[in-house]
Order: C-alpha cells, then structure tokens, then sequence
RNA sequence: GUCCCCUUCGUCUAGAGGCCUAGGACAACUCCCUUUCACGGAGUAGACACGAGUUCGAAUCUCGUAGGGGACGCCA
C-alpha cells in the first residue's frame, strides 16, 4: 500500500436516479476511504448537456444520502454548494479546466483538431467493421499543423479534438480486483477529448479530474475497463500520476443480462419507496461482489468498514436476487430498536391514513407481535391496518358469517364480555378465557365462534390471528366496533 | 467482426497445490415448536463448464474449447 493518503470518488452523471449497480460502486469506494481513514469525494460528470439534469443530481445527491455515504468533498447534500479545496465537483464548472489542458496537448502536437463530419465518421466505420477491424477513426486531419487547423476553424468549420494515440504499444494496468489486464496496442483509436461545441467528453474530464482531484484509488464498474487504456494515454501525456485501479463486476438481472429497468426496480429510490432499509440495501449489495472475511452475511456499516478490503472483492458479474435482498431487510428490520423501527414505519401508516395509539409501550408491545410479519416497511400497512384508531367497515366477506343463526348472540355475548372487562388492554390469556367463557355459555363452537368474534373485530372473518390482535385493541374500541357490527345486522342484510 | 473480462450448488459466495468424500448464506424440501400463518430450532437435497497439460497430488497453475458479459460513441 502506498504511503499518500487515500482519496476516493464516486461520479455519477446525473441522468436519472441512483441505480442499484451505482450504490454499491459508492459504497465500496465510500468502505474503502473509511477503512483507511481516507476521503470520500463525489464528483458530478454531468458533461452530457442532452441527458444530465439539475433534478437528477439532487435525486443522485439525495439517495446517496439516503444510504449514509456521506462525502467530505463535493456538492453540499441540501445547498449544492461545492465543499472542499479541489473544486467545483461539477465537470460543467470545470470546463476552463478542460479547456487549458486541450490547448496543451493541441500545443504539444498530442492532439489535433478533426473536422470530419458524422457521416463521414459513419462511412469509416462501417468500412472497417466490414473488414473485421475494430470501427476507428482515421482522421485525415491527423497531420495538420496546429495553425492551418485554427485557421479552418476561424473561416466557421466545427472541429471536433482528437487525442493523437501514438506510439502503438501495449499497455499494461495492475488491476487492484483483476491483476495485470493487457490491453493490445490498437485497441482504441484516436479518441474525441472536445466536441465540436467545445464541451468535453467523459474520458477526458476524468483522468484531469481524478489528477487533479489528488485520487489515488478508482474503484468503478467493469464497462470502464477499456476507457482506462485511453485515460492512462493522457495520464501519460500530460506526465500525472496514475492512480491505482479496480474494476467491479458488473449486476446481472435473473437473466444474466445486464441489470436494467425491465428486470423491476433497480434504483435505490424505488426500494426506499417499497419499504426497505437502507442499512439492508448497504448489506445485501455489498455482498454482491464482495464477502466478509468472517463469512457474515449481516452487517452493520460499521463492520463492514472494519472488514472491508479490496482483495475480497469479486471479479466475476453477480446476479441480483430479490429473495435475499429481502431476507436481509427483514433481518436488518426486525433487528432494529422499537423506537426506531416505528419511525421508520411511521411515514408508510400515515400514507395510508392510519392512526395509532401515540403511547410507545403500545406502539412497542404492536411492533413486537407484528415485526416478525414483515419483510419491509411497507408491510406494516396492512399489518396495522385492523389497528386502526376507527371504527373498522364491516366487509362484504363476512356476510356469510352474519348470516348464522347464532351469529348475533356470540357478538353480544363478546361484547358484553369485553364491557366487563376491567382494565384498558386485554392480554392474550383474557382473551382466551373469555373465548372459552362464550363457547361454554351458548355451547357455539368452532367456526361458529371464532369467525363472529372476528368480524366483531375486524369486520372480516379473514386475517391475523385474533390474540395476537386483541390485546392490541384497547377496550372501548372492541365495543365500538362489536356495536358497529351489531348495527350493520340490525340494518339487515343490503 | 475485433479486443478485453468472467466461469464453484437455482442464487450470493468460501476456497491462493495436499486441511475438499468442496464449507457457509438465501431460496427449496422435511421434521420440531405453534389449534392457522409468521418467527424460531433441527435436518435433507444441491456445484468445481468441458478437454488437454504441469505435478506424487489440481476447484486452485498453463493452454485450448464452449458459454456468458463488457467495450469498440462528438454517452458515461
């Protein structure tokens, strides 16, 4: 390992919201900087004017927050302030930037200007790709002196500037998660630095940034292989020092392709929107490329920052399983304090327009019986649904039960049983007493009882299992909600 | 088409030449707990892509084949 401090970036391009496949890039670079008591920076690369929106960097901004990867460098997460001494972190405020350094090289005769058009550009490529030979450019401006290009530029042509790769020699990069990755002399061709509109293009704004950003360790996705070769091409041109690389696998789908929109949800938003946490989201994709050396396969930040090396991370693509994904929220859920876990679900009842008790021991004593129900936040919706602070519409399911002959006098026996009741919440042996209490009275029995007693209840003879409910009800609501019934049989049947 | 990368149970993985009759986790299945479900507990089944080589010995090293993925953009 070398000595100088270790600085890593993550850098989206804003263009929609944080994929999956991003987090865990974020994620790795954000374990690996705080294992080694490093920086983590985020950089926006949003030199794509068609695709990169302001919305899009504030939604990026906002799910890297979600998830607790926290940058000491970068776009402030509400201002958008840029923080730190190596900006601004947006590529669009750094293009004087981009600028000097093109004229160097044009300077040097390392690049030139290429006035070929997209047709043009078009025609050699299907030339070459007819041959078997890799689509490149092969520029007839190539060999322009710098001032007869400048002066065709001055006369109103559009030029585009191409790096001038030379020398053809294989270039070699120690690949910190796949060894020694050779790539061949020609693989690439002469590469566009500046559009014609004068705006920089990725590979370029990249290897200045991460230069001049002082990063030394660039862990990114495996599509980037290839684009390191061009940017070790200007690393070497402009004489900056190359930082060490690691090139992640790329996520699959349950198909083996790449992991994309039709394969479900595959931005972080879409899983805080269905009720997962992001600590299981941290987990669950971290394990997705990389495993703990004590083989855990649940995990706190903290300990994964503690055990996080490079050298356990995996070459070989992994395919999102949804099914261990929520394996892990549930684990991560229920592990969390009820405290916490009602904030949590908090905002998903009042969505649905449910209204709970305000006392924690209640909202505890509810979230201990119900948590072991729940795979995500979301559940907790219909879960708490019968717990609702209001009187509960009695459903069309339960017509049949309310059609027995002995249906009616079970409800007034249970309500009166409830009425006699002393204290607010009855614990589940109460309840069992009572329920024997009327089976013995009226000598009603089985279905016979149980069902009437649960649409007294819920209003449906379906659902969750009435001790573990009852107990959860406080007594004036049960004889709320048994007289509802009662008054929905009186009005008989619609 | 060319180049690069990848290949252990269905899935995520452990595995750095003998510790491997290949270990763990999710999923599946069975049983236990439970008057249903869930949670929990105990089990069962399930993989080194193929072929050559190197070696006393190969999941591990080399080469080939096949399959998959990625790149070849004035996208990132």
């Amino acid at each position: 390992m070398s000595n100088s401090p270790v600085r890593v970036r993550f850098a989206p391009s804003p263009t929609g919201y944080l994929h999956v496949g991003g987090a865990r890039t974020a994620l790795y670079n954000y374990l690996f900087a705080k294992h080694h008591g490093g920086e983590f920076i985020l950089r926006i690369e949003d030199t794509d004017q068609a695709r990169s929106t302001e919305e899009s960097m504030q939604m990026q901004i906002n799910d890297l927050a979600w998830l607790g990867l926290k940058w000491q460098e970068g776009p402030d997460s509400i201002s958008l302030i840029d923080v730190g001494p190596h900006g601004p972190y947006r590529q669009s405020l750094r293009l004087s930037i981009y600028k000097e350094h093109a004229e160097k090289l044009l300077a040097d005769g390392l690049a030139y200007h290429c006035f070929m058009t997209d047709d043009e550009i078009e025609v050699q490529r299907k030339e070459s790709l007819r041959l078997g030979k890799p689509p490149q450019v092969n520029s007839p401006y190539r060999d322009w002196p710098l001032a007869k290009a400048l002066e065709h530029k001055e006369k109103g042509h559009k030029a585009s500037v191409r790096f001038k790769v030379r020398t053809k020699k294989d270039h070699v990069l120690p690949d910190l998660v796949r060894g020694e990755v050779t790539f061949p002399s020609d693989m690439v061709g002469d590469f566009v630095m500046l559009r014609s509109s004068g705006m920089p293009v990725y590979n370029f704004c990249c290897a200045i940034d991460d230069a001049l950003m002082k990063i030394s360790h660039v862990f990114r996705a495996e599509e980037h292989l290839s684009n390191t070769l061009r940017q070790m091409m200007l690393y070497e041109a402009f004489h900056y020092e190359l930082p060490k690389f690691g090139h992640l696998s790329i996520i699959l789908g349950s198909d083996r392709q790449k992991l994309s929109k039709r394969h479900g949800a595959t931005s972080c938003f879409e899983y805080a929107q269905n009720g997962y946490l992001p600590e299981a989201l941290n987990n669950f994709v971290a394990l997705l490329g990389w495993s703990s050396p004590e083989a855990q396969e649940i995990l706190s930040m903290e300990e994964m920052i503690n055990q996080f090396s490079y050298e356990r991370l995996n070459s070989s693509p992994a395919v999102f399983d949804e099914q261990k994904l929520s394996w892990v929220n549930a684990t991560h859920l229920r592990a969390l304090p009820a405290e916490e876990l009602w904030r949590r679900v908090e905002p998903f009842l009042t969505e649905a327009g449910l209204v709970m008790p305000k006392d924690p021991a209640w909202r505890e004593r509810a979230l201990n019986t119900l948590k072991t129900s729940m795979t995500n936040l979301k559940d907790a919706v219909e879960l708490f649904r019968p717990l609702n602070e209001a009187p509960v519409p009695v459903k069309e399911d339960a017509r049949e039960v309310l059609s027995w002959p002995t249906t009616k006098i079970v409800i007034e026996a249970w309500k009166t049983g409830v009425e006699k009741f002393n204290s607010e919440y009855m614990e589940e042996s109460d309840f069992l007493k009572l329920q024997d209490s009327i089976k013995e009275g009226l000598g009603v029995k089985g279905k016979h009882l149980f069902q009437p007693v649960r649409v007294a209840v819920i209003g449906t003879p379906q659902g969750t299992e009435l001790k573990m409910l009852v107990p959860l009800l406080n007594k004036k609501l049960l004889i709320a909600r048994a007289e509802h019934v009662l008054q929905h049989m009186e009005k008989g049947p619609t």
